[in-house]
DNA sequence: GTAGGGTTAG
């Protein structure tokens, strides 16, 4: 059972943060669709093949003037307009990566006639387009456009310094915009809480959490999240745990991004069965666990070392209408062959190719040497070995010498002599060295049957190698020798073994 | 325009 400890994470209940009533969403007057002369007048920035003679002067601290400048809590900043931005986001990644830092050098040109909507939809652009840097080298430049910023620049600026995971300089720019009144968006805050936590600055970000409480901002559910994860991440599992209680009594719903939290943290540190739970318990309140949540169980099972249960959840998640994708496949599959259940990795395996996943060759290597290595106990799995293991060779896949060599082992013991026979050759031929056990193998293997007169190049190239077979194989290759009555082999044989030390029991018949 | 997941080497 999950057990509910009433501790320090209390810092986290919604309670603490209800100050509604002074914190207000954007405002229904924001308009959303702008003037499209404008949008044209932006995105021609972009466009215009002006070279740049321009060099930046970054400036890191946002000037206090500038600030002083806005004008304080007089009404909420237009939001980004979506479509401008998406369509600027498309022409910066179109732009080779050299070319977009020109963009700067014409923005310059236009500048006297730039508003601030248009240069935080830039700046916007800048961020979506993954060029913070830039998005930060336009911003210093922004007093000398004669713009003020508001708090969506400031809000964007503290994403691209998350971004570049400078979070001091994001905090500072927070704390700036809170001191003049400014308020940031939520996503804003989220993005720089979920940096702290990732970073494990849990104490951080619970005072950045503090500080928004004051302004009257309350946590949503995401931000709990990232709260969740953040305990989660520094090993605070136990209070994860309690604090999922906590919001379940509160007035913030918990979504599937909070059980599947407080899950990965359970299953990191080996309660698997209490994920299991909680699972049980989202399905419950009517939520609908996604590829993650499920994928967390197989990792937390694999590490547990019960990587069958893995199976279980392939199941559920498919009897749940959950596409399974090739991270869940992966995970399954590495959980199994790391534990040794080769008879269902190669089930598993055959699903994922069926679906059109590939399976990297280093993972074929391991299915194919556990299932050799199972081939003693369970019947049927040499076969799946050997087919998998001639399919790579189709498929062009590199084997490695281990591979090999448990592979030729196995085929000796199963009694597959000539593959085991072929496929030394054609190890010996790709420029691998067998081992002692190997060749010894076939060598008995091949002397077993008889065929003593193809056993002998494999005595050859051991010699050749500087490897000494053991005895049992020089005496196995006598006593067929003799009993073929290849006197002059068996003399050769046994020469060779006296040059290497080595006196068999058996002597070449006279 | 807010938060997510994976393994491994005989």
């Amino acid at each position: 059972m999950i057990s509910s400890k009433a501790s320090s994470t209390l810092t986290l209940m919604p309670s603490t943060f209800c100050v509604p009533s002074t914190f207000t969403h954007y405002p229904s007057s924001s308009p959303l669709v702008r003037n499209p002369v404008c949008f044209k007048f932006t995105s021609s920035i972009i466009n215009d093949g002006i070279p740049s003679s321009y060099t930046t002067n970054p400036t890191r601290r946002i000037p206090s003037i500038v600030l002083n400048l806005v004008k304080r809590n007089q009404g909420v900043d237009k939001r980004p307009n979506r479509l401008q931005v998406t369509n600027l986001v498309d022409r910066i990644k179109a732009l080779p990566t050299k070319e977009r830092s020109e963009i700067i050098a014409k923005v310059e040109q236009v500048s006297n006639s730039l508003t601030i909507c248009e240069f935080n939809d830039l700046l916007m652009a800048f961020v979506v387009a993954e060029e913070p840097d830039l998005a930060l080298k336009l911003f210093a430049n922004i007093s000398s456009y004669g713009l003020v910023p508001d708090s969506q620049t400031l809000s964007i600026i503290i994403r691209c310094y998350c971004k570049n995971n400078n979070l001091d300089e994001a905090q500072r720019v927070l704390d700036d915009m809170v001191e003049n009144g400014l308020n940031p968006n939520f996503a804003t805050i989220t993005i720089f809480i979920n940096s702290l936590c990732k970073k494990g600055r849990l104490q951080r970000a619970l005072k950045v959490l503090e500080v928004m409480g004051r302004i009257g901002y309350k946590p949503t559910v995401q931000i709990y999240n990232c709260l969740l994860k953040g305990l989660c991440y520094v090993g605070r599992v136990e209070e994860a745990v309690d604090v999922l209680l906590e919001i379940k009594k509160g007035e913030v719903k918990p979504d599937i991004y909070t059980y599947t939290a407080v899950m990965d943290g359970l299953c990191k540190v080996g309660r698997s069965d209490e994920a299991m739970e909680l699972l049980v318990e989202a399905l419950e309140l009517g939520l609908k666990p996604d590829v993650v949540t499920f994928n967390t169980l197989f990792t937390g099972y694999s590490r547990e070392g019960r990587p069958l249960e893995g199976i279980g959840v392939l199941k559920q998640m498919k009897e749940r209408d959950c596409r399974p994708d090739y991270i869940s496949y992966k995970t399954l599959l590495h959980g199994l062959l790391k534990w040794e259940k080769a008879r269902a990795a190669v089930r598993v395996y055959n699903e994922m190719v069926g679906i059109g996943f590939k399976v990297e060759e280093s993972t074929m290597n391991t299915l194919v040497r556990g299932l050799c290595r199972t081939s003693c106990r369970k019947k049927g799995l040499l076969k799946d070995a050997h087919q998998l293991f001639e399919k790579m060779k189709c498929e062009g896949l590199v084997i490695d010498p281990s591979t090999y060599e448990l592979m030729i082992q196995t085929l000796c013991i199963g009694k597959k002599t000539d593959e085991a026979r072929i496929n030394l050759k054609e190890m010996i031929e790709m420029g691998y060295s067998p081992g002692k056990v190997t060749l010894n193998n076939v060598i008995q293997a091949l002397c077993e049957e008889g065929k003593v007169i193809e056993a002998l190049p494999i005595l050859v190239h051991a010699n050749e190698e500087g490897r000494v077979p053991s005895s049992f194989s020089y005496n196995l290759l006598i006593g067929e020798l003799n009993e073929q009555g290849n006197k002059l082999g068996a003399c050769n044989v046994y020469g060779a073994a006296l040059k290497r030390g080595m006196i068999p029991s058996r002597k070449p018949r006279q």
